[in-house]
RNA sequence: GCCGAUGUAGCUCAGUUGGCCAGAGCAGCUGAUUUGUAAUCAGCUGGUCGGGGGUUCGAAUCCCUCCAUCGGCUCCA
């Protein structure tokens, strides 16, 4: 008999040998049918897999990650069954599971998928799983797995065993098909019920630029066809709030393939509502001591070439501009520090003048490649709500904290509450990629490592999504989909002020080398107002909308009165306009005014007579009639609410 | 940059196997209609069918090429 120990602390006897299986069946009928992966000592392993020993167990159910993970490994095996029935040629990368489903990287030689394919392997993979196949686990040495695949001439699969250790290496097999895999699997493929592969898109073999490009199929799978239904729902809800597809409807930005690729332009309504933002972050700054600078979109080549830009990234980026000063060379600014370095030594500083912050709503132009591109989230040219911090190695860590507090402070007011903190590291093995002294990263990595811990961020660590220059903390929010993208970030950096040779005159009167942060707590004006517009769906916080209110007279008889209305309003702050399209009658104001605008007021012969409107909220409808005063007050209310 | 898909009026989309002056709804314009919470009526304007090249008696439709967009990969100072 072995003791299994169950997550509550509750400790219960088992035949040696017992499975996770026959664990859950003794609980319940119920939880048996449910339960899809097993946590044994701390390892996710299968259900099937007998347990030998004394042991702490977890039982892993459809609603916990690891249960979701087996389930959608075990349907990329299923999918592989079905390309390999269906594509007898194919030869297979990596198939895991994934944050909503799974893909297989696959080699299908000459063919290329269509969506014709799709349907035809997900019928292949619902047959499949209604044969109720089992997820067999086989132990084999590294030479007969090697052979295996040798014969196979799946070269992918060889590569990836070389890599493992023999005596780690294992089999599934599910139906006919057998594949490299360390598991977990759920008991049998009976249980996925709901099937859809998604999409396809080429990858790098390994993800790696110079090697093969592989088909990767994405999919998804579901215990319950219920449950795939709300997911593609939920989907679709999701693209509507797209913020290229509401960023149009709204007339906030747009692009022009004339003007040219990733550059935009931003809409009048767009630019108000940038503007709007920008004060709001200007505002902040001032109260937090920065003070504002302007400096040009462009600079000598040798200004990069001091900051090490032009080495890094000079051979792939807008190719420099000439003039026709023989020898004369500019380029684009591909970010701001390096003339904010200027500025800092465009004079003597002492040590009571530190900390120096200098900001700058900074447009800022870098040659992405073109498939990179994606609506307002990665352009190529944008502006940056950047600032540098001057300060002395003893106020390093003050600084990074207060920035910290702005970062947070505007999440907060924008209602970002789902962002991930994280600690963007050097990728020890590359160090080629970055430059300055280990001594100085390690000074860096440890001062933005401190400041996070004393500020109580949850953070994350990441090798490898270090700037070149510099360690980063980084603030990760999700896109309507669910993609990630960084928009805050603060970065340490000891290198800049070494390359630009800045420095300070010390109490004890000598000089030093001060330490620069960069910050730019928004990340860019275009991708924070896409994630803006992806989060609210195009309903922005009253106090970012220019016009709070549209007056709409019922007809022309009484626009006088709408105009009264609107002297009124405006004199109480209270932002409105007259619609101009509605000045015959019958008009109806236009569905993107709707949208934009949170309250439509109405005034007619009724309110003529009472001093009140008709007052609507978007999205919530009637809201009765309302004084003028009231409904000022209403909106002040709202207005101030956003910013406490 | 790479793999795949897409590109028809300002917007959303039809356009059958290549075949009559390329269509609709919304928006816009003109006029009519006096109306309290998302669509009043009538008429009109608007398209080098992404650009270029080719095949054909004939191309939005087939082929080539370039451009842009979308989904990924790689990249992201």
């Amino acid at each position: 008999m072995i003791k299994i120990t169950f997550p509550d602390g509750g400790v219960r006897e088992f035949e040696k040998g017992v499975t996770g299986a026959e664990i859950a069946k003794s609980i319940s009928a119920r939880l048996a049918g449910e339960v899809l992966a097993i946590k044994v000592n701390g390892q996710v392993c299968d259900l099937m897999r007998p347990i030998e020993e004394d042991a702490e167990i977890k039982l892993f159910k459809w609603d916990d990650t690891e249960g979701k993970q087996a389930f959608w490994h075990s349907s990329s095996h299923l999918m592989a069954e079905a390309l390999q029935s269906l594509f007898p040629k194919v030869k297979f990368g990596i198939g895991p599971s994934i944050e909503n489903g799974f893909y297989y990287d696959v080699d299908l030689g000459d063919h290329t998928l269509t969506e014709a394919d799709l349907s035809a392997i997900e019928a292949k993979m619902t047959e499949f799983a209604r044969q109720k196949q089992q997820f067999l686990r086989r132990e084999v040495s590294k030479a007969e797995a090697l052979d295996t695949y040798t014969k196979k001439d799946d070269q992918y699969k060889v590569e990836l065993i070389n890599d493992l250790q023999d005596g780690t290496i294992s089999f599934y097999t599910n139906g006919e098909f057998t594949d490299l895999c360390r598991g977990p699997h759920i008991p049998n493929t009976e249980i996925v019920k709901a099937i859809k592969l998604t999409s396809i898109a080429g990858a790098y073999w390994r993800g790696n630029e110079k090697n093969k490009m592989l088909t990767r199929i994405y999919g998804i799978t579901f215990p319950q066809k219920k449950l795939l239904d709300e997911y593609l729902v939920m989907m679709e809800e999701a693209k509507k709030r797209d913020h290229r597809k509401v960023g149009k409807e709204l007339e906030l930005f747009t692009f022009s393939q004339r003007v040219g690729q990733g550059l935009p332009l931003w809409l009048p309504k767009g630019a108000a509502l940038r503007e709007r933002l920008e004060n709001f972050l200007r505002n902040l700054q001032r109260k937090s001591g920065y003070d504002q600078v302007i400096t040009p979109h462009i600079g000598q080549k040798e200004l990069y070439v001091t900051s090490g830009h032009y080495a890094k990234y000079g051979a792939d980026s807008f190719k420099p501009i000439f003039t026709p000063q023989e020898g004369e060379e500019f380029l684009l600014k591909p970010m701001n520090c390096p003339h904010h370095c200027e500025i800092y030594r465009s004079k003597p500083r002492s040590y009571r003048d530190l900390p120096l912050r200098l900001a700058e709503f900074g447009t800022v132009y870098r040659y992405e490649q073109s498939g990179e591109l994606h609506g307002l989230t990665r352009v190529r040219g944008f502006t940056q709500d950047d600032a540098h911090i001057f300060c002395r190695p003893d106020q390093l860590k003050e600084e990074f904290c207060k920035v910290i507090d702005i970062v947070l402070y505007i999440f907060r007011i924008l209602h970002f509450n789902d962002y991930t903190a994280q600690i963007s590291l050097r990728d020890p093995d590359n160090k080629e990629k970055y430059i300055g002294s280990d001594e100085n990263w390690e000074k860096a990595e440890s001062a933005i490592i401190e400041a996070a811990a004393e500020k109580g961020l949850k953070t994350i660590a990441v090798k490898g999504e270090a700037a070149f220059y510099g360690p980063k903390l980084d603030f990760m929010v999700r896109d309507a989909i669910g993609r990630k993208w960084q928009l805050g970030t603060i970065q340490v950096d000891y290198n800049l002020p070494e390359r630009f040779e800045l420095e300070y005159i010390g109490a004890d009167d000598k000089r030093h080398r001060p330490v620069m942060i960069h910050r730019a707590p928004f990340g860019s004006m275009e991708r924070f107002v896409a994630v803006l517009i992806e989060h609210t769906g195009g309903k922005f916080p009253l106090w970012l909308i220019p016009e709070q209110a549209v007056v709409l007279p019922v007809s022309e008889k009484f626009e006088e009165y709408a105009n009264k209305v609107v002297a009124e309003l405006n004199e109480a702050d209270v932002r409105t306009e007259i619609d101009a399209r509605n000045e015959t009658i019958g008009k109806r104001i236009r569905e993107n005014e709707l949208k934009r605008i949170p309250y439509l007021l109405i005034v007619g012969e009724k309110e003529e007579q009472s001093g009140t409107v008709a007052v609507r909220r978007q999205g919530e409808g009637d809201q009765g009639c309302l004084t003028i005063a009231e409904f000022a007050e209403t909106i002040k209310r709202e207005v101030n609410k956003e910013i406490v």
